[in-house]
DNA sequence: ATCGTGATGTGCACTCATGAACAGAATTAT
DNA sequence: ATAATTCTGTTCATGAGTGCACATCACGAT
C-alpha cells in the first residue's frame, strides 16, 4: 500500500509550506490549476482532507501538517542526494574496481597502490581471476586485457603497453650451460607451464606447439607458483621481464621471440569512460607504463 | 538546488530494486518505454549514470545504489504517512477544537470534559471569545453559535438546543418582594447588563429596548462578572436557567418571555463534517443536550 | 545449430495532464 | 463606497508524456 504519486506529495508540500496555491505554483514552475488538481487527486487518494480552502489560500489541516513534515524531510534528503551524486561525477572518490588476468598482478599492483596513495578518497579494489569480469554488468570500472584487441560492444578499448615476456631459468637449473641456448635445443629442456594454457597468451601457444607434452614437468594454476617453480630450478618458464629482473637467481635463456609479445589493452565501459574517476586511473596507468619501458 | 522530479526517483528506485526495466514497469503499472525515458531524464538531470545498461537488465552503479537507499527510506516514510492519514480519518484522535461564545461555557464545559474522558486519544481545545472563530480558516472543528441561524457558505449548520434564559435576582436584592414582579414594574428595577450588548442575543435586545439606560447600573465584560454582580445584589440580570439553578441565593423574578429564547446551532465546516472525529463530538453534544431539557 | 524467451530500445499515434483565459469571491487600499 | 489586488476554481485548446508495435540483442534449452 505504497503511494504512487510522489510528485503530488511534493506539490502538496509546497502548498502547505507557502500557504497559497498560487505561490506554490510559482515556485514549482507550473500553472496554479495544476496545483489544485494535484491536491484534489492526492486528497482523494489518501481519503483525507489535507487543506482548508478559503479565499485567502490553503491552510493545512493536521493531516496536511503531518504530510508537510514528512515531505520536508524527503526534500532535504533528495537535495543532499543530488549534491552527493553531482559531486561524485567530478571527484575521484568511492570505489574503483580494476580487473585483469592474474599474471599482470606484479605489474599493476604497485601502480594501483601509488594511485591510492595519490587519491586518498578512493578505495581501490583489484580483482583478478580466470573468468572475464564483464564491464557491462558493472563488475569493474576498468579492465586490463591481454592478447588480441577485445571487441565487445559498448566498451572503449585503448592500446596500452606491450607485456615483455621472455623465457627464464634459475642458475641452479642451468649450471654452467652457455647462454643463450640454441633454439633447436629448447624442446629438449624441462618446462614449467600454466594450468589452463588454452588462454589467448601467444607465448603459451608457442609452448604448447613447440614443447613435447612430457617435457612440461609442472603446471601452476597461478603466477606465484609458476614463479617459485622456476626459481627452484625445475625447468624453464615464461615470466614478465619486469618481474624477473628483480630476482638475481633468474636469467634469460634466449632472446625473446617477437610473437611472444602480448599487447595489453585498457578497456572501460562507455558509460563510465568519461567520468573523472576513470580518467584519473587511466592517466595514472599510462604514466606507470612509461616507467616500465625505461627499465 | 532541490530535485523537481520525485516520480522519476521513484521509477529509478524500482528499477534499482528489481534490476530490470520491464519488471519495474509492471510494478509501476506503466509501459517499459516510460521507465526508460524516466531513467534517461533523471540521469541527465543529475549528470551521473545511475545504471549500467545491458541486455539482461539494468544494474545500479554506486550512484544508483545510493539513490536506491534514499528512495527506499522515502518509500517507507510515505507508506507510513499514508496509513497514518488513512487511519486518522476513521479514528477519533488528535486535536479537536470547539468554539462558542463565552456565555455558553458553563453548559458546554462539562460535556466536553465527558467527551475527553470517553475518548482518551483526543485532546479537546475549547476556545471562547467575542470574535467569531472562522471555521473556513481551520481555526475550529465545530462551533456552537447562538441567535439567528448562521448563513456562511461551506458551513453545515444543525439546529442544536434552545438556551433557556431567564431574569434572575439575588434574595438580598429582592428582600421580601412578592414574586413574580409584574411586567409593568420591571423597567423601574436596577439591571446588570453586558458590555457589548450589540450582540445578536434576543434577551439583551429586549433589555436595551425596555429598560432605561440609567437603570442598567453595571455592565460586565464576561459571564462570571455578570453572575457575581447579580449574586451580590446589584440588580436583575439574565442568566442561563441551568446555571442559575445551581445557586440557592438566586431566584427567577418573572416567567421567561418566549422571545428571550436563544436558539443554538451546531456549525461545522463541510470538509470536516464527514470525519469520524467531528461526528463523534456532534453525537456527544446532542446527547448532552437531552439531559439539559430534563432538568 | 536453431528456436524460444525475455530483455532493451525506437518511431509513431494518441491520450491525458497541462497551460491559458476567464469568472468569482474576499480582502485591502484609495 | 468603490476600486484594486490577490486569491481560488472552472472550461477549453494544446502539447508533452505515454502506450503500442516492432526491431534488436543476449542467453539458454531443446
Amino acid at each position: 500500500m505504497s503511494i504512487d504519486a510522489w510528485d503530488e506529495i511534493r506539490t502538496a508540500y509546497h502548498v502547505a509550506r507557502l500557504g497559497t496555491v498560487s505561490g506554490a505554483a510559482e515556485v514549482l514552475g507550473v500553472h496554479h490549476a495544476t496545483v489544485i488538481r494535484h491536491i484534489d487527486s492526492l486528497e482523494k487518494r489518501l481519503g483525507t482532507k489535507l487543506f482548508q480552502r478559503h479565499a485567502r489560500g490553503y491552510t493545512a489541516t493536521e493531516a496536511g501538517q503531518d504530510l508537510m513534515q514528512v515531505a520536508q524531510a524527503t526534500d532535504d534528503q533528495f537535495t543532499q542526494l543530488a549534491s552527493r551524486l553531482k559531486g561524485r561525477g567530478d571527484s575521484v572518490t568511492g570505489e574503483l574496481v580494476v580487473t585483469s588476468i592474474e599474471s599482470l598482478s606484479p605489474l599493476l599492483s604497485p601502480a594501483l597502490a601509488e594511485f591510492q596513495m595519490a587519491n586518498p578518497g578512493v578505495t581501490v579494489r583489484y580483482v583478478t581471476g580466470d573468468r572475464v569480469f564483464r564491464l557491462e554488468y558493472g563488475e569493474a570500472h576498468v579492465a586490463i586485457r591481454a592478447g588480441n584487441a577485445p571487441n565487445e560492444p559498448d566498451n572503449v578499448v585503448q592500446r596500452y603497453a606491450t607485456a615483455q615476456v621472455a623465457l627464464y631459468a634459475s642458475r641452479s637449473y642451468l649450471g654452467d650451460r652457455a647462454l643463450p641456448i640454441p633454439e633447436e635445443e629448447l624442446p629438449q629442456q624441462k618446462f614449467v607451464g600454466y594450468e589452463n594454457m588454452d588462454s589467448r597468451a601467444p607465448f603459451y601457444r608457442w609452448m604448447e606447439d613447440s614443447v613435447p607434452r612430457q617435457n612440461i614437468v609442472m603446471r601452476g594454476s597461478d603466477g606465484r607458483s609458476v614463479k617459485h617453480a622456476i626459481r627452484t630450478g625445475i625447468g624453464l618458464g615464461f615470466m614478465q621481464s619486469w618481474e624477473a629482473s628483480q630476482y638475481d637467481d633468474l636469467v634469460q635463456v634466449v632472446e625473446p621471440k617477437s610473437d611472444w609479445a602480448a599487447p595489453l589493452w585498457l578497456v572501460t565501459h562507455v558509460d563510465l569512460h568519461r567520468t573523472a574517476k576513470v580518467q584519473a586511473i587511466l592517466a595514472h596507468l599510462k604514466a606507470a607504463a612509461e616507467s616500465w619501458t625505461l627499465s
